[in-house]
RNA sequence: GUGACUAUCGUUCAAUGGCAGGACAAUGGUUUGUGGUACCAUGAAUGAGGGUUCGAUUCCCUCUAGUCACCCCA
């Protein structure tokens, strides 16, 4: 045993060992672009990927729950997109001047020398094999949902990773403001179904293409004439993506810009019809939003619509949860069909943290009631057989096979908070018998084992009786 | 991408220019066929590289990573 023991430690890579091989061949420092030599097998995940480790599983699975009920409940169908598309995919749709694409994107050339990126967003994908598959003969609204990593090449810190989950939902070719406020109303949904109360979610319109090229204008004749107001970024911004100035949160350039000309004002009628009835149906369904002039949102594509879910506790941390928009525009500049659409992701890292913040409850797992004790090279042998039989019949068992000593073995068991310990010894493997221990009566009896699963639920079931009529403390 | 702070067993907290210590967790045991407690034992760490020094985990530099602020968003 403790030989076997020193023996596995042994092989292990630590980092020292890794370190240990190489020690030799130091190499002097270079200024290439790899900031870690390759000949040094470094244990550390990437900067800004993580592990989601099995104690935060619980969370997780509970919000991937609620999101994928909640898409169920919606009528959205599941869609399932690769993680790297063409470079060009995402640069035609996020467009250049966004942070996403000239700072964020993960974009590297395959053997085959073509230029790809790793998802940033769902929404570009979605959007491909749309397209691709012709959906746009299905009969509308198409509702789509989808869920997993995307990526973005940021400076990670709390909340914020280079490989992120998302969930997503989009509908395509319906324009109705109706759609919109049910989108938002779908989002409102699982967040609160979640446990988290602080919640704002921000709306604004900017418009179509044609409003919005008219308020830049006013826009930027407005900060022209004060340029030496703004800072540094916003300078460059006025000729790369002014509206982003409204963005910013340098002090100066939120004094000068609460003076500037709101894109609301510019909206043509249809966007401005289409916006006050967006508010109308969110006054109806009652949802605490705010109007945010300022709001612009870091993707070129969207139109009219846009929104944030922000999540704030009482300490002033501040999180966007998720965020969204409508891009009636996308799929024709694409090149598909015209088509009205609407989506949001939800980042699933922060809705993680803020549960864990207001204590929210995880996803409780079933947890096995009975636990199953062998002992003897014999019974060791019968106990793997058993152990399926029992869960064939609905019953889940807990095990420790690779211990040997009963106590060990009843120390799990208690440990494990199980209510019932099936004892198969050497005896009992021989004359086809078990011993059923009442873990919570300290009795027990022995039993043939084609009447175990019977003897087992009685006990499971009498139990779950007594909890039921004893009064909770 | 910019700036600041940080880095010790799996976790958490000590300590030191001269043998790195505790707690929790883990594993084994307390006469090997009966559990939660208790007791005993065991394994386990100075992020990486360089420099100063007789000697560095401690001082200095670089890298890496994390956290915070900015930027931005999820």
């Amino acid at each position: 045993m403790a030989q076997k023991k020193q023996a596995a430690k042994k092989p292990i890579a630590t980092k020292k060992a890794a370190v240990q091989k190489t020690e030799r061949k130091t190499q002097p420092k270079t200024e290439s672009k790899p900031s870690v030599s390759e000949s040094e097998l470094l244990l550390q995940s990437l900067r800004g990927m993580r592990d989601i480790l099995p104690d935060e599983q619980p969370y997780w699975e509970r919000v991937r729950r609620s999101i994928s009920n909640a898409a169920q409940e919606y009528g959205y169908s599941r869609i399932e997109v690769p993680m790297v598309e063409y470079l060009h995919l995402f640069v035609r749709s996020i467009k250049e001047g966004t942070d996403i694409i000239d700072k964020e994107l993960y974009s590297f050339t395959t053997r085959g020398g073509d230029r790809v990126a790793l998802r940033p967003e769902f929404t570009a994908g979605i959007a491909r094999a749309y397209i691709q598959h012709g959906m746009s003969v299905l009969p509308k609204p198409i509702k789509l949902f989808s869920m997993g990593p995307v990526f973005r090449y940021d400076r990670p810190q709390e909340g914020r990773y280079r490989e992120l989950w998302q969930g997503n939902f989009d509908v395509f070719g319906e324009d109705d403001p109706i759609l919109d406020a049910q989108v938002i109303q779908l989002a409102y949904r699982v967040v609160r179904e979640l446990g988290l109360k602080d919640i704002e979610f921000q709306v604004n319109s900017i418009g179509v293409p044609e409003s919005r090229k008219r308020y830049e204008k006013a826009l930027v004749r407005y900060l022209e004439s004060q340029k030496h107001k703004l800072c540094q970024n916003c300078r460059e911004r006025l000729s790369t993506n002014p509206m982003r100035i409204l963005d910013c949160k340098e002090d100066k350039c939120i004094q000068l810009t609460s003076q500037a000309p709101q894109a609301l004002d510019f909206l043509d009628d249809e966007s401005r019809a289409h916006f006050k009835s967006l508010l109308e149906y969110l006054d109806e369904l009652e949802l605490p939003y705010s109007i945010n002039p300022r709001l612009v949102r870091g993707l070129d594509y969207y139109t009219r619509t846009v929104f944030e879910i922000w999540s704030s506790d009482r300490e002033g941390k501040k999180y966007a949860l998720g965020g969204g928009g409508r891009y009636d525009n996308l799929i024709q500049e694409l090149g598909g069909e015209p088509t009205p659409a609407i989506g949001f992701g939800l980042g699933l890292d922060r809705i993680v943290l803020e549960m864990k913040r207001v204590h929210a409850k995880p996803h409780e797992p079933v947890r096995p009631r009975v636990f199953l004790a062998q002992l003897g090279d014999l019974a060791k042998k019968k106990s793997l057989r058993l152990f399926s039989d029992l869960e064939k019949n609905g019953i889940l068992v807990a095990e420790s096979f690779g211990r040997g000593s009963l106590k060990a073995q009843l120390r799990v068991a208690s440990r494990l908070g199980v209510e019932v310990t099936i004892i198969l010894g050497q005896k009992e493997a021989l004359d086809e018998t078990a011993i059923v221990k009442d873990m919570i009566s300290g009795t027990q009896e022995t039993v043939r084992q084609d009447k175990l699963t019977d003897a087992v639920k009685k006990i499971l079931k009498s139990n779950v009786q007594l909890s039921h009529s004893s009064p909770k403390n």
